[in-house]
RNA sequence: GGGUAGGUAGCGAAGUGGUUAAACGCAACAGACUGUAAAUCUGUCGACUAUGUCUUCGGAGGUUCGAAUCCUCCCCUACCCA
């Protein structure tokens, strides 16, 4: 395969990069590639124990693509042995270790589910309990050598929970350790990773180095933020798009944004070959925020599912949202008694959590049954046949009916 | 091993014997307004058989008419000394 040249490489590479570590080591790296007509080895660490895939990882795998249609190698690694451990973030505690199958299984969906981005067919991946697990203790002495408390502590997060006295693990140190071993193991040329992931890619640098193999480039990609407009996206913090969510969903939440992160969104998200709508996009946003907004959704969820599901979606949203229309989708849960309490309703259908909830929703006048507001705390529901819809809060909706009696 | 400071609802943080289901802030939820934006206003925010009842303040016991608050033991965290 051809590659393109050194200039045209580094244009696209260098899209969207925070930092590169370092720049001169990616042309040798290039140029090298290009003298011998060998691909790069781009490593990607994913995280099985969370294997959601949302918006936010989409920014380094369309990194990861690009270096696919470079003609380099894309190397998925799926961190089941790391996950016992879990990046330390100080937010999550030592998560339970997942089984073998649970990984595989979860390793699997995640490649999966990456695939809306990646050239599966040109993507390796491999678990690193592979090499991980097979260390002795001994091994894990020796690695440690490595590195000194002083350098760890260097890490933000490590520096800030020390600083202001929160537990810091010691098997948390092993994290970027074992990050590191893969690097080593892989003998990759570039890692890839989110502004969060800087220490731990310079870990792996550095281990490369003691370990007498050539050390990797550093790119780190911004992060996304979420929903919310303020936390990155992480589908704990609930402020997630996934890319399993539906169009509709999708499109949705992609309008809940706030204004001021239609810019970065639509760099972040867009795909390059959607140049001319960015563009487009971004010049609305001056006048128009709401159509710009309207835009960049439908240019989401084009890119996950099609230009039909996009335009679909809008219709649907409006219908729901502009002219206050019941979807015509609504799930529907069939009772076998014809007649139960709203309250009852409410929860055994998961609008609410408990009586409570509830009972409040009910007072605060969020719940309306077939177009009719509902105020009275003891109301019964009386089910036939014919379907009612129930409405709960702004978005969601229940279709109820009993059970046919013959 | 010794010492000190801590552990309160999703988070942060008051409360040191009785109007305390527990101030306040954030988050969340609902309503109004709107573009499912921002800002703002209002309300809710342990559970239930609901103008009352029950269970909560790291855990287990105890003192008391009454405990998040006092005592005992235990668990956990940070810091200092060794």
């Amino acid at each position: 395969m051809r590659f393109p040249t050194l200039k045209e490489q580094l244009d696209i590479i260098t899209a969207n990069a925070v930092e590169i570590i370092s720049v001169t080591e990616l042309e040798q790296k290039l140029l090298q590639s290009l003298k011998t007509a060998e691909p790069l080895k781009v490593k990607l660490g994913a995280d099985p124990s969370r294997p959601d895939l949302h918006l936010g990882h989409s920014v380094v795998l369309r990194k990861l693509r690009e270096f696919q249609d470079l003609g380099h190698e894309a190397i998925l690694i799926i961190g089941d042995f790391t996950a016992m451990i879990g990046d330390p973030s100080g937010k999550s505690k030592t998560r339970p270790q997942l089984s073998a199958k649970e990984a595989r299984e979860n390793g699997e969906s995640y490649f999966e589910q990456a695939s809306k981005i990646l050239d599966p067919s040109k993507t390796t991946i491999c678990y690193n309990s592979d090499w991980l697990g097979e260390m002795s203790f001994a091994d894990v002495i020796k690695l440690s050598s490595h590195y000194t408390v002083a350098r760890m502590l260097e890490r933000d997060d490590f520096e800030r929970r020390y600083r202001s006295q929160e537990p810091i693990s010691l098997h948390e140190f092993l994290y970027p350790l074992a990050q590191g071993m893969d690097s080593v193991h892989l003998k990759n040329d570039i890692e890839l990773g989110g502004t969060d992931q800087k220490f731990n890619l310079l870990v792996g640098r550095d281990l490369q180095r003691e370990y007498g193999i050539p050390p990797q480039v550093c790119i780190t990609m911004e992060l996304l933020v979420g929903t919310d407009g303020k936390e990155k996206m992480s589908k704990s913090l609930g402020n997630a798009i996934c890319f399993n969510d539906t169009p509709s969903d999708m499109y949705g939440k992609v309008l809940s944004i706030p204004d001021p992160l239609i810019e970065t969104w639509c760099r972040l998200l867009v795909p390059h070959t959607e140049q001319a709508a960015s563009t487009a996009i971004l010049e609305q946003r001056q006048t128009d925020p709401r159509s710009a907004k309207r835009a960049l959704a439908r240019a989401i969820v084009a890119s996950y599912y099609s230009p039909s599901a996009a335009t679909e979606s809008e219709t649907h949203f409006d219908q729901l949202f502009v002219h206050k229309k019941a979807p015509d989708d609504i799930q529907l849960f069939v009772f076998e008694k014809a007649s139960l309490p709203l309250i009852d309703l409410l929860v055994t259908l998961g609008a609410a959590p408990s009586k409570s909830e509830a009972r409040r929703m009910i007072q605060q006048n969020s719940v309306v049954v077939d177009d009719r507001k509902i105020s009275e705390i003891h109301e019964q529901i009386e089910l036939t046949d014919e379907p009612k819809i129930i409405k709960a809060g702004k978005r969601r909706f229940f279709k109820v009916a009993a059970k046919k009696t013959f």
